[in-house]
DNA sequence: CGAATGACCAAGC
DNA sequence: GGCTTGGCCATTC
C-alpha cells in the first residue's frame, strides 16, 4: 500500500521527510535543512513549507540560523516555544536555543 | 510564462 | 546588540 504520494516528489516532500526524523528534543535549522537537500540557499522556501506543514511533521524543530524561533510573537510562536520547552529545550533570556545543546548535529 | 510571496541568511551601518 | 538591504529559491496565482 503505497501511500498516496505526490505525483512527482515536491521540495516540500523531502522538507518534511527530513524533518521527520529530528528526534525529539534537537532543534535544525532552515539553512541546515536546505542544505542537506543539496539547496542551500532555499532556507525561505523550507519556511515556506514549514508554514504549510501537515500535522505529523514536527515543524516546531525548526529554528532559525540564530537559534531563535522564527515567528514573531504571535500564537504560532507561543505554540513553536511550549513544544520545544514540553521536549525539554531551554531558552535563555533572549530566548534563544543553546545549539550546541540542543542542535542536531547529524542531519 | 511573468509576477508575487515568504516561519531565511549574510553583510553592512 | 539592533535595524536595513539585497540576494535566493520553490511554489502559487
Amino acid at each position: 500500500m503505497l501511500a498516496p504520494s505526490p505525483a512527482r516528489p515536491t521540495f516540500f516532500s523531502r522538507v518534511y521527510a527530513l524533518v521527520r526524523r529530528i528526534p525529539r528534543g534537537r532543534v535544525v535549522t532552515y539553512g541546515q535543512v536546505a542544505s542537506a537537500l543539496g539547496a542551500p540557499r532555499a532556507a525561505r522556501t523550507v519556511g515556506w513549507a514549514m508554514r504549510v506543514a501537515p500535522e505529523n511533521v514536527p515543524w516546531h524543530r525548526v529554528v532559525n540560523a540564530r537559534c531563535e524561533i522564527a515567528l514573531r510573537p504571535t500564537s504560532g510562536y507561543h505554540e513553536q516555544r511550549a513544544r520545544l520547552k514540553a521536549e525539554g529545550v531551554r531558552f535563555d533570556r533572549a530566548g534563544k536555543i543553546d545549539f550546541g545543546k540542543h542542535g542536531w548535529k547529524r542531519i
